[in-house]
RNA sequence: GCCCGGGUGGUGGAAUUGGUAGACACGUUGGACUUAAAAUCCAAUGGACUUUGGUCCGUGCGGGUUCAAGUCCCGCCCCGGGUACCA
C-alpha cells in the first residue's frame, strides 16, 4: 500500500499548469464567483507557514464554487514597491527592481508547491511600469477632481469651473482645504494663474503644507496608521511632528459615506468597529464667541449645545492663530513660556502625561453670547489644535477634563445639572435635566440639544454641526521605490503630466539615500525634468497607492487603453470573498473603500464598495523554545532545575527540540559559542527547554518552513493541517505534531481505493444503502460546512466518512468519485489522482458538487431526546423525512404513554417546541 | 478609561435556531502484531462515587429566566484586540 504524494502532487501540479485549469474568462454564460487574497509583499525572508493559511482558506473556497458551476476569478499578485527593498538597496547599492524580482520568483516556487487554483495569467507587480502607469493615471484624475457635497458625489474639475463662472462659490458647497467666498464677477476677473491657485483648493489631490508624521530615522513622512505608540510601526523609530508641504488626497470628503457603507458590507465586526472609531465621527455644533476689544471671533465645536450656559471659560490650543493676537502684556511672559514648552514636548510626552493639568490664563475675555458676561480665555494642552476648530467652550459641570481644569486652576464651577453633586467631578449624562439655563431649564437629551441650535441659529451665534476625527490622508513620500508623482512644477505651480506621457517611469539614481539638501532621492536623477525643462515631483506615492484598486486590475490585466474595460467591471463586479489580516483595518482595508467610491462616482463601476464580504484569518504564531545559560559559564540548565541561578535566556533553534527535549549535539553544532556547551540535565539525561507562544519570526528562531512539511508529508496534508488547526480566523501557535492524523486520513482515504498491493478495488456494483446514507450525509454537512467558511470542520467529516466507508468495506465507484469531489477542495492533489483513477477524464475541476438526496437518508430515523419535568429522559425516533422543525405538536397514545412512562399517567402529553418533546407528569 | 471580541477535558477544538456537552484530532495509558523498533490495528481516556446497574457534579465566578442554558438576561473576574485628552 503506497500513497506516494510526491509523484501525486508533482503531476498535478504539472497538469493544471500545462492545462490551464484555472484560467477564467469574462465571456462566460456562468454566474461569477470573485475571491481575492490580500496580496503579498514579498520579503526576503520567504514563507512561512502562517503565510498560506488564507491562501489555503480562499483556494478551497474556490474550488468549491467551481465545483457549483459558478465561473471563479481567483488571482494572485505582488505588492512590490516597499520600504525592506529600498533599505537593502541603500545598504548595497542593488537595485530594489533587482531584490524585488528575486523575492517574486523565490515566492512563486513556494506558493506552486502548495498546489494553488490561480490564474496566474492574470498576475500583477505594483512595481512594474504596466501597473504603476494606471497608479499615476487614477492621481491625475484625482487631481482633476473635486467633491459636492450637496449631492455627495465626485466629479471632474471642469463642472466645478463652470459653476464658478456662473455662480461663483457661493451657491456650491464644495470640499476644499480653506473655506473661499467670490462672486462669478470675481472669478472672471481674475487671472488664469489665479484661477488655478483657486483651483488648488478644491481638487481632490491637493499641495498643501501641512503638520506630518515626520521619521528622520526613515527619511520620510507617515501616515497615521502607520504610527503607533508615537513610533514608526516599522522600525519603532521616533516620529515627530513636522510642517511639510506635501501631497494629500481628500478621504475627508468621503467620511459620511465611509461610515453608511459599513452597514451595508459583510465584514467582521472588529473591523467595522474599528473604521467606526478612526472615522470618529459626532454630532453638535459650532459656537462662535466674540472677544471682548477684539474684532476675530472664537470659533468652537461642542457636542453638547445644551450645555451652553454652564460655559465659565474658553480653552484654546497653545498652537492656536487666535493666542498671540488676544494674549495681553500682563500675561505675555507665562503665555509665551508655556507656548514654548508645549511645542518642545513630543507628541509621546504629551500622550504619556494626560494626567498632569496645564495650562495658562491669556488675559483676554470673550462675551457669552446668551447672557453676555465675560468669559476668561485660558490656554490648555488638553485642547488640540488638530481636532475640532482647535478651542472649546469649557463647562466644568458636564466635562470630566473641564471639571479637572477648572478645578486645578481655580476657575468657578456653575452647576447647570438639576441635583448634581459636582464636589467630586463633572456629571457627562445627556439624560440629566438642566438647571439655571434660562430657555433650557427642565430639558434633558435631544429636546435641549435640538433647542439650543434653534436658538443659537436664530441669533446667528452657531449652527448644527458634524466634526470627524477623520483627516486627509498624506499622499507623499520622501522614498525611491515607490510610483513617481506624475507633476511638475512650472512658476512654482504642481501641473499634471498628460495622459500619454504615463507612464512617468523610475529613473535611475546614484544612491538610494536623500540628498545633502534632505531632498528626496529622485532628485538625485538626472535631467528630472520635462521635456519643457520643467522640473519633476521628487515624492512618490505612499505604500497603499497600488495595493487601492489592484482588484480592479484583475479584472482586465493586460489592457493598455484603460485601468479596466467596462466590460470586465460589470462582469465580475465586487469581490465576493475577500481574505486577508485584521491589520489592515485603518490602512489599505480604508483607503481601497475610498478609491472605490471615487471610482463609481467617475461612473468607472457600478459598486460602491469593492468587498461584499471580508474574512480576516488569524496569525499563525509560533513556539519560540529556550535554553538557559548560567551567567558567567558555558553550562546550560534544564528549565524545571533552575532555582537560585542566575541565568539567560536564549531563543534556540526550534528545530533542535522535540516536544520540550533538546537535542544537545545539534545544539553543540549550531554554533561556535556553544560547541564546547555543558549542560545540567534531568535524572534520565534529557535537556528540557522553556517554550513561549510568540510572533513567527527569523531573530526567534521559531519559523516552521513549509517547504520541509511538503517534502515530509506532501501538500494535501498541510493544506489539510493548516485547516484543522481551528477556525480560520482564529490566532493559533503553530503545532507540527497534529499534522500525523491528516497524514494519517489521507492513508486512509488512499487505502479505501486499494489493496494492500495497491491494486485499484474499485468497482462498478449498486451502492449498498448503508454506503449511500454515509455518503449524503456527508455531503450534507460538507456543504454546510463550507457555505459558512467553517474549513476545519469539513476536515473532520471528510475523516468520519472515511473510516464509517472503510467499515463498511465500501469499494462502489459512484460513492468513491463523489468521495473523491468532496475532498477535492481541501486536498485537491490527491483527488484529482484518485478521481483519474476512476476512469474519469479530466480534472475534477470540471466536476459537479455531489447533490444531496435526503430520500436516501429517509429509512434511518433520527432520534430526539423527551424529557418529563426537565428530569427523566427517553429516546424518540422520528423518521427522516419528516422535517423536525415542522412538527407542530406529537400525540402519544395512551399505550406509548405507559410504556415509556413506567405506568404513570400523563397530565399533559403534548409539548412539542421544535425538535424535542417535553411531557409534563 | 472607553469600544469590540473571547473564556468548554492533559492539548487544538466540535456543539449551525436554547434541546443527549466534549464530535474530530493530538497526547497519554493498556493490548495485538514484531527478535526489536518504526508503522499499523484494537481498547480506555472530564471529575467523583459505585453493589458495575448506574448515581452525582461539570462549559471563568455569583445570581436569574425556562420543562430544558456552553448558548438568553443581570452583576463580577480574567484574557486578547482597537483606541486614547476627539470637546
Amino acid at each position: 500500500m503506497a500513497y506516494k504524494f510526491f509523484d501525486i502532487e508533482k503531476k498535478w501540479q504539472a497538469y493544471w499548469a500545462e492545462n490551464k485549469t484555472f484560467k477564467s474568462t469574462t465571456n462566460s454564460e456562468k454566474p461569477k464567483y470573485y475571491v481575492l487574497d490580500m496580496f503579498p509583499y514579498p520579503s526576503g525572508a520567504g514563507l512561512h507557514v502562517g503565510h498560506p493559511l488564507g491562501y489555503i482558506a480562499s483556494d478551497i473556497f474556490s474550488r468549491y464554487k467551481r465545483l457549483n458551476g459558478h465561473e471563479v476569478l481567483h488571482p494572485m499578485g505582488y505588492d512590490s514597491f516597499g520600504l525592506p527593498a529600498e533599505q537593502y538597496a541603500i545598504q548595497t547599492g542593488q537595485h530594489p527592481d533587482i531584490t524585488t524580482k528575486e523575492n517574486i520568483k523565490r515566492y512563486r516556487e513556494q506558493l506552486d508547491r502548495i498546489g494553488f487554483s490561480f490564474d496566474w495569467d492574470r498576475e500583477i507587480r505594483t512595481s512594474e511600469k504596466e501597473y504603476y502607469g494606471w497608479t499615476q493615471d487614477i492621481f491625475i484624475k484625482l487631481f482633476n477632481s473635486w467633491y459636492n457635497f450637496d449631492n455627495c458625489k465626485a466629479f471632474t474639475i471642469n463642472s466645478l469651473i463652470s459653476i464658478f463662472e456662473i455662480t461663483g462659490s457661493q451657491s456650491v458647497d464644495a470640499a476644499c482645504t480653506e473655506p473661499m467666498s467670490f462672486t462669478a464677477a470675481e472669478w472672471n476677473a481674475m487671472s488664469e494663474d489665479n484661477q488655478y491657485k483657486v483651483l488648488l483648493n478644491y481638487r481632490m489631490a491637493y499641495l498643501s503644507e501641512s503638520v506630518v508624521n515626520w521619521c528622520s530615522e526613515l527619511g520620510t513622512v507617515l501616515a497615521n496608521d502607520e504610527v503607533k505608540n508615537g513610533v514608526s510601526e516599522r522600525g519603532g523609530y521616533p516620529v515627530e511632528q513636522k510642517k511639510m508641504q506635501q501631497w494629500s488626497l481628500r478621504i475627508t470628503a468621503y467620511a459620511e459615506r465611509l461610515l453608511s457603507g459599513l452597514d451595508t458590507i459583510d465584514w467582521p465586526d472588529s473591523i467595522k468597529e474599528i473604521q467606526r472609531n478612526w472615522i470618529g465621527k459626532s454630532q453638535g455644533a459650532t459656537v462662535s464667541f466674540s472677544i471682548n476689544g477684539h474684532d476675530d471671533k472664537i470659533e468652537v465645536f461642542t457636542t453638547r449645545p445644551d450645555t451652553i450656559f454652564g460655559v465659565s471659560f474658553m480653552v484654546l490650543a497653545p498652537e492656536h492663530d487666535l493666542v498671540k493676537k488676544i494674549m495681553n502684556d500682563q500675561h505675555r511672559a507665562d503665555v509665551d513660556a508655556y507656548v514654548e514648552k508645549t511645542s518642545k514636548r513630543s507628541e509621546r510626552d504629551r500622550m504619556s502625561d494626560v494626567k498632569h493639568i496645564s495650562g495658562a490664563f491669556t488675559g483676554a475675555y470673550a462675551i457669552h453670547p446668551f447672557t453676555g458676561e465675560d468669559i476668561p480665555i485660558w490656554i490648555g494642552d488638553y485642547v488640540l489644535a488638530h481636532y475640532g476648530t482647535g478651542a472649546i467652550m469649557a463647562v466644568p459641570s458636564g466635562d470630566q477634563r473641564d471639571w479637572s481644569f477648572a478645578n486645578h486652576f481655580g476657575l468657578p464651577i456653575p452647576n447647570i445639572i438639576e441635583g448634581a453633586d459636582l464636589s467630586n467631578g463633572a456629571i457627562e449624562d445627556k439624560q440629566a435635566v438642566l438647571t439655571h439655563s434660562d430657555f433650557l431649564n427642565g430639558l434633558k437629551g435631544k429636546k435641549a440639544i435640538g433647542l439650543a441650535i434653534h436658538e443659537m441659529e436664530k441669533k446667528n451665534v452657531g449652527t448644527r454641526k458634524i466634526n470627524y476625527k477623520l483627516r486627509d490622508a498624506g499622499f507623499s513620500r520622501q522614498r525611491y521605490w515607490g510610483e513617481p508623482i506624475p507633476v511638475y512644477f512650472k512658476n512654482d505651480m504642481p501641473y499634471v503630466l498628460d495622459r500619454k506621457d504615463l507612464p512617468l517611469e523610475l529613473p535611475p539614481v546614484d544612491k538610494y539615500l536623500p540628498t545633502k539638501d534632505g531632498e528626496p532621492p529622485l532628485a538625485r536623477a538626472k535631467n528630472w525634468t520635462t521635456k519643457e525643462g520643467y522640473p519633476l515631483e521628487t515624492n512618490t506615492m505612499p505604500g497603499w497607492a497600488g495595493s487601492s484598486w489592484y482588484y480592479l486590475r484583475y479584472m482586465d490585466p493586460q489592457n493598455n487603453h484603460a485601468l479596466f474595460s467596462k466590460k470586465a467591471a460589470n462582469y465580475w463586479g465586487q469581490v465576493d470573498l475577500y481574505l486577508g489580516g485584521a491589520e489592515h483595518a485603518t490602512g489599505h482595508l480604508l483607503y481601497v473603500r475610498f478609491w472605490t467610491k471615487f471610482f463609481n462616482d467617475m461612473g468607472q463601476i457600478p459598486f460602491d464598495e469593492p468587498a461584499k464580504k471580508l474574512i480576516n484569518q488569524g496569525m499563525i504564531q509560533g513556539v519560540s523554545k529556550f535554553v538557559y545559560r548560567i551567567d558567567g559559564t558555558n553550562t546550560f540548565i534544564s528549565s524545571n532545575l533552575i532555582k537560585n541561578e542566575k541565568v539567560t535566556e536564549i531563543h534556540v533553534d526550534v528545530s533542535f527540540v522535540n516536544g520540550d527535549i533538546l537535542d544537545t549535539e545539534a545544539f553543540k553544532n549550531w554554533r561556535k559559542e556553544y560547541k564546547d556547551a555543558e549542560f545540567i540535565t534531568e535524572q534520565d539525561g534529557t535537556y528540557i527547554c522553556g517554550s513561549a507562544v510568540e510572533k513567527m519570526s527569523k531573530s526567534k528562531y521559531n519559523v516552521v518552513n513549509p517547504d520541509e512539511l511538503i517534502e515530509r508529508y506532501g501538500a494535501d496534508a498541510l493544506r489539510l493541517h493548516e485547516m484543522f488547526l481551528g477556525p480560520i480566523e482564529m490566532h493559533k501557535p503553530w503545532n507540527t505534531k497534529g499534522i500525523d492524523g491528516v497524514s494519517k486520513f489521507l492513508r486512509k482515504f488512499w487505502a479505501l481505493y486499494h489493496d494492500e498491493e495497491d491494486n485499484l478495488t474499485v468497482i462498478d456494483n449498486e451502492p449498498t444503502k448503508e454506503e449511500l446514507k454515509v455518503l449524503h450525509k456527508t455531503i450534507k454537512v460538507v456543504q454546510d460546512d463550507m457555505e459558512r467558511f467553517s474549513f476545519n470542520t469539513t476536515v473532520s467529516h471528510l475523516m468520519i466518512c472515511v473510516n464509517e466507508l472503510g467499515s463498511l468495506k465500501c469499494n462502489n465507484k459512484t460513492v468513491l468519485s463523489e468521495l473523491a469531489i468532496l475532498a477535492a477542495c481541501h486536498a485537491p492533489h490527491i483527488s484529482e489522482e484518485l478521481w483519474q483513477k476512476l476512469g474519469n477524464l479530466g480534472s475534477i475541476s470540471y466536476a459537479i458538487f455531489p447533490i444531496f438526496n435526503p430520500e436516501v437518508l429517509v429509512e434511518s430515523n433520527h432520534t430526539y431526546p423527551v424529557s418529563f419535568n426537565g428530569k427523566m429522559r427517553f429516546k424518540l425516533t422520528l423518521p427522516l423525512d419528516i422535517d423536525a422543525k415542522k412538527v407542530e405538536a406529537i400525540i402519544l397514545t395512551h399505550e406509548d404513554a405507559q410504556k415509556w412512562l413506567e405506568g404513570k399517567t400523563p397530565k399533559k402529553i403534548i409539548y412539542v417546541n421544535k425538535k424535542i418533546i417535553n411531557v409534563v407528569l
